[in-house]
Formats: structure tokens, C-alpha cells, sequence
DNA sequence: ACGTTGACGTCAG
DNA sequence: TCTGACGCCAACG
């Protein structure tokens, strides 16, 4: 487990039910700006070790999902997503503006 | 040590 | 709008 990874785990495990964020971003807010690749990577190495965190709230800035993991395949995000409440359109992607996290917000909305 | 890869993001056409 | 090229950086072999 590097340092890189804790601080990625410990961003993630704060967004709230019903809210996403992409991959960029939550490197920013995890002290790493510009490693959204790695974020990417970060979150394909998860396993059933780290249960409390929610991989499936992290999108890409299209607001669509975009892993290719055949174990955690895009239907079981979408499906785990809209569980929570998050819709998406007939493109596939979510709205920002309706679902995106904003940092500061720790209430469920 | 070094090249490749990938659940990404941005910008020029 | 949509597409492709390019930059990015930690893992992995």
C-alpha cells in the first residue's frame, strides 16, 4: 500500500451516497494534481480488502464510466450509482451539476 | 534502470 | 459536437 494510494482511498471514502466525482479532481483534493492516470490505476488495484470504499462513485469527466475491469464491470457501477439516486441520460453520463460532489458538502443530500 | 500501460484530462482541428 | 493527438504519472514487467 504506497502513500500515493492511501491518499486517494482516504478522499474517496469521504464522498457521500448520491454524489460523483471524476478522476482529475479527486487527485487535486488528495495532494496530487495531475495524477488522474494514476487515480485510475489506484482504483483497478481495490479488492474486497478495502470494502468502505466507494470505487463506484468515481467517473470520468464526462460524467460517464469508463472502467474496462471485468470485475467491476460499468453495469454494476451504474447499477450500484442509481441505487443512490444518481440518473443517468440517454448518453450514459451523469450531471454535474445535479450530482457532483462538492468538497465542503458533508450532509447527504 | 527503462519502456509500456491505463477505470484520465485538455485542446486543436 | 466529435475525434484524435498529446501530456500526465504510478505500477508493472
Amino acid at each position: 500500500m504506497t502513500e500515493f494510494q492511501q491518499a486517494i482511498y482516504r478522499v474517496v471514502r469521504r464522498i457521500p451516497p448520491g454524489r460523483v466525482i471524476n478522476y482529475g479532481r479527486l487527485a487535486l483534493l488528495a495532494g496530487y494534481p495531475g495524477h488522474a492516470r494514476a487515480v485510475g490505476n489506484a482504483l483497478h488495484m481495490l479488492d474486497e480488502i478495502y470494502p468502505d470504499v466507494p470505487w463506484w462513485r468515481v467517473i470520468n469527466r464526462a460524467g460517464q464510466i469508463s472502467t474496462r475491469c471485468p470485475q467491476h464491470t460499468m453495469t454494476e457501477q451504474r447499477t450500484r450509482l442509481e441505487a443512490e439516486g444518481v440518473s443517468f441520460n440517454a448518453k450514459g453520463q451523469a450531471d454535474w451539476a445535479r450530482f457532483g460532489w462538492l468538497e465542503n458538502e458533508d450532509v447527504t443530500p
